[in-house]
DNA sequence: CGGAAGCTTCGGCGCCGGCCGAAGCATCCT
DNA sequence: AGGATGCTTCGGCCGGCGCCGAAGCTTCCG
């Protein structure tokens, strides 16, 4: 069972306090620069950087020179799936003390995973699409339907880009508070980033929970008939 | 960013190499003794006691007391994803030395996840039930459709068990190694069972690869068109 | 061109945690 | 009962890693 050193490693990069907390702030996606996630994982410059360094040798992170700043973001949405999945086992797993506090209420109603929508939010509009017929999620990833593809393209939802991206168009990714899944995919990014353009949601500062915009509520009860 | 702390904890108990020869050792769904699993991890009695303890203590196994043994098993099929995740991103993170030995060919080919079947008989088995209408995986964890009973039932795959059971009955699992998912849930697990009893498929000593029988391969080959 | 900002590298300290020997329980066998 | 087996607990050793201060490197600005 050769595979459990390598298991090991990648755990261990996961397992140190500050290191996760970094990796938690990346997992909307973004990208941050190495002072922003010092201050995230409430470590000095040098260590943040010597945790860097090491996260980007497993090759868990990637980092892009822009002028004086380094910016670092995930390596993939494969990781971002692995923190999820970890994150998952986690939740319901230690009954040490249960916080459930005010933030946690707006994680679980809306948040970002990775670049797509996830919480209530993320598993409605997954459920609203398959629904109506508009997505079909398959074992392969899934498929949109030709009037799912109209009705994305009426609301504006930017579906075109490079064709030959190895990303698949959907994908069924698990939800760690609702426990059932939500959209991911090249149409999940994209369709989150068109509920930003239009205003719905808004990012809070310090958190992966999202705002609902007046507008917003409006938008996604007569689009999806939902509720929040 | 609270979740930071938890994601580390768990990551942590992953992260020792020990106790991830331990985990990598449960994946296969088995429940092994506390010796059993000193041996696979190369450590003393004493060692493995206190890091089966740790994983206990964070959930991620569950112990049974049975005469003078005590059996450990994995807590449930969200820890068997989350180890089956972390793996995908050790896969193709480290560029460090490609092994590819025969070892790794067979775990390819067949291997089983957790209690169900993983590799490309895994996927293979999961294209063929869905291009067959016999199980619709969708979002929320899939279906069995009325001809897809009656086949397995055909085949001797035994569904009935207790139907109010939380486990669902159909769901994708990401495979690290197709990087497309298989069949998990209770249909995967019973479909796993009824190929062991079927002497279509056998274990492998010290490994999750599978050997295919030749009575195997004719039925694969028969039944799903599946020639590997 | 100096100074400041952002980030990294180096060096040494300190501590957490994995490791095993020895001993302590529990269970099974005869 | 006596001994063997399986597993856990205790105690102490020791290596590795996270941490920060100081210094060095690159980039931006006036």
């Amino acid at each position: 069972m050769r595979d459990g050193v390598q298991l090991a490693e990648v755990a261990a990069l996961v397992g140190d306090p500050a290191r996760a907390h970094i990796l938690a702030a990346l997992l909307d996606g973004r990208a941050l620069t190495a002072g922003e996630l010092a201050y995230a994982a409430s470590v000095s410059p040098q260590t943040a950087s010597g945790h860097l360094a090491k996260l980007a040798e497993g090759r868990l992170v990637e980092v892009a020179r822009q002028g004086r700043h380094r910016y670092y973001r995930l390596a993939g949405a494969a990781v971002a799936q692995m923190l999820e999945s970890i994150m998952a086992v986690a939740a319901d797993s230690p009954p040490r003390y249960r916080p459930a506090s005010k933030v946690d209420a707006a994680m679980r109603t809306a948040r970002t995973c990775y670049d797509h929508l996830a919480g209530r939010l993320g598993v409605g509009l997954a459920d609203a699409l398959t629904a109506r017929g508009h997505v079909v999620l398959g074992e392969d990833g899934g498929e949109v339907t030709e009037a799912g593809a109209a009705f994305l393209a009426e609301l504006g939802v930017a579906l075109a880009g490079p064709k030959r991206t190895r990303r698949p168009l959907c994908r069924a990714c698990p939800d760690w508070t609702e426990r059932r899944p939500h959209l991911a995919g090249r149409v999940g990014a994209a369709l989150a980033a068109r509920c930003f353009d239009l205003g719905w949601i808004e990012r809070r500062r310090d958190s992966r929970a999202l705002t609902i915009t007046r507008a917003g509520e409006q938008g996604f009860a007569e689009l999806f008939d939902l509720h929040l």
